[in-house]
DNA sequence: TTCTTGGT
């Protein structure tokens, strides 16, 4: 085995991939025993045209008037050194592998990616490259084995799984001058806590590394016609027996799955609105969708009796569920049509940033990108003309009115500018941070995450400031 | 039961 693992994390402006930022990128190249090879940090300027949650600038310490007069790399530079550094780590081939990597840290980077214009947006799934989520491991290790990591309880009673707390109290211990909720420390935890958890608990670690390929869901629920899937409800986890009921057409790594707790032959006589309600019923409802590829673990049948409710209709009855779903073909296409006439559609992305998904680059725009980063500012935006997806010109406007504004026609220049002069005025149920927006929680953020009434004050003037400073540009 | 973690 030839593994290297990439242990990484980004702070962002705010929680929003389309519309914040990165500010900093951590990262640690290990070998597969989780030696470190290479380390990367790359702080970035803030791009015009995006602003920030203040809470995020008060978790992560930066200041806000720092984000523009700073000597960092602009976004543009920034995505590119992360883009190459990324792509030689994982050569011949990498497991990217964070803290809530995959549901935050990964939209972030492809979107760094896209509106960047680097031509492989899904590098971390991509030239047989994989994902794990140290996150997702911590909470299948809270309810089959807490005993192996200390955790701090909610008022209910549930774990908290927050990666600051989870490193205090396991007397995690890291070489490195920066304090938590920095990039690098962050990713140095993350190695840290993963190597715990990989020796403490080998079991559901190494379950964790066999499905951070997409092919082992499928697979795992083809040799295993009961198994365990844990989900979580907040910081509520749900034990179930599942069964496959068939992959979902049209939706790669989307499987329909059945809960065993209810009896399926009480089922296939309901008519199909019948049948629907008890596909949709809340907690109670009789399916569900697996996405197979966010690396989400599944684990042995075994697993399940953990929840008394099934040790009470005990193994034989599982799988004798099981496989009354398995034989009745009919029944399962069933509950797949239900599923796909019942799906909602959602209504088509307008903005550019929530288009990245319409479709992948051609071959031709693909070198067209590589063009675009070779040619010097002053043939940029000729270059950018030849783009065939509309997506790519208009993206490569904005970087070059970031690298070298004087280089777009006037024309250009004016329209970006006037969409982010719109964007800056909007109200404050935008879906960017505009300074409505930011004013409005600001009040809250201030409160709720800073104790000391000095740093309050400071902290707020330097957000008026930051604003002041943005209204005479924008206002 | 219908409660939305965690990441910034």
């Amino acid at each position: 085995m030839s593994d290297q693992f990439i242990f990484w994390d980004l702070e962002t402006t705010g929680r929003n991939d389309k519309y914040d930022q990165i500010t900093q990128v951590g990262a640690v190249l290990t070998d597969k025993n989780f030696e470190v090879k290479d380390k990367l940090e790359i702080h970035s300027k803030l791009r015009e045209g995006k602003w920030f949650e203040p809470g995020a600038l008060i978790t992560t310490g930066v200041d806000p008037i720092n984000l523009f007069k700073n000597n960092y790399p602009n976004y543009y530079e920034a995505s590119a050194q992360l883009y190459e550094t990324f792509q030689q780590w994982s050569s011949p081939s990498a497991i990217f592998i964070g803290f809530n990597n995959i549901n935050f840290d990964e939209p972030f980077l492809r979107q760094a990616l896209y509106q960047n214009l680097m031509p492989e947006l899904y590098m971390t799934v991509t030239s047989n490259n994989t994902r794990m989520d140290v996150f997702e491991i911590l909470r299948l290790v809270s309810v089959y084995s807490p005993e192996h990591i200390k955790f701090n309880q909610d008022d209910q009673g549930y774990p908290i799984l927050k990666l600051d707390q989870i490193f205090k109290l396991n007397n995690i211990s890291i070489s490195y001058e920066a304090g938590p909720h920095d990039a690098v420390f962050d990713s140095l935890v993350t190695l840290e806590l993963n190597k715990i958890l990989s020796i403490r608990c080998p079991q559901i670690w190494n379950a964790a590394y066999d499905f951070r390929l997409r092919e082992t869901p499928k697979k795992f629920m083809i040799s295993n016609s009961v198994f365990t899937n844990t989900t979580f409800w907040g910081r509520r986890p749900t034990i179930k027996a599942q069964t496959l009921i068939g992959g979902i057409p049209g939706k790669n790594h989307h499987y329909l799955v059945y809960n065993l707790l209810f009896d399926p032959k009480k089922l296939q006589d309901l008519d199909d609105k019948e049948l629907l309600k008890k596909m949709n019923d809340g907690a109670k409802r009789i399916c569900e969708v697996f996405d197979g590829s966010k690396s989400k673990t599944l684990l042995s049948e075994s697993y399940c009796f953990k929840d008394n409710k099934f040790a009470e209709i005990g193994i034989d009855e599982l799988r004798l569920r099981a496989n009354f779903i398995k034989t009745n073909e009919k029944f399962c296409s069933r509950l797949i049509q239900l599923h796909l006439d019942n799906q909602k559609q959602w209504p088509e992305p307008f903005n550019i940033e929530e288009r990245i998904f319409e479709s992948f680059p051609s071959p031709q725009d693909k070198k067209l990108m590589i063009e675009f980063h070779t040619a010097p500012n002053t043939r940029k935006y000729e270059v950018s003309k030849l783009f065939k997806d509309e997506r790519y010109k208009e993206l490569a406007v904005r970087i070059i009115y970031e690298i070298a504004p004087q280089t777009l026609p006037e024309q250009e220049r004016r329209n970006y500018e006037l969409e982010i002069q719109e964007r800056f005025n909007d109200d404050d149920k935008s879906k960017w941070n505009s300074k409505n927006r930011i004013l409005a929680s600001l009040e809250t953020d201030l409160e709720k995450m800073i104790e000391d009434e000095n740093e309050r004050v400071q902290f707020k003037q330097r957000v008026i400031t930051f604003l002041n400073n943005e209204s005479a540009k924008w206002g």
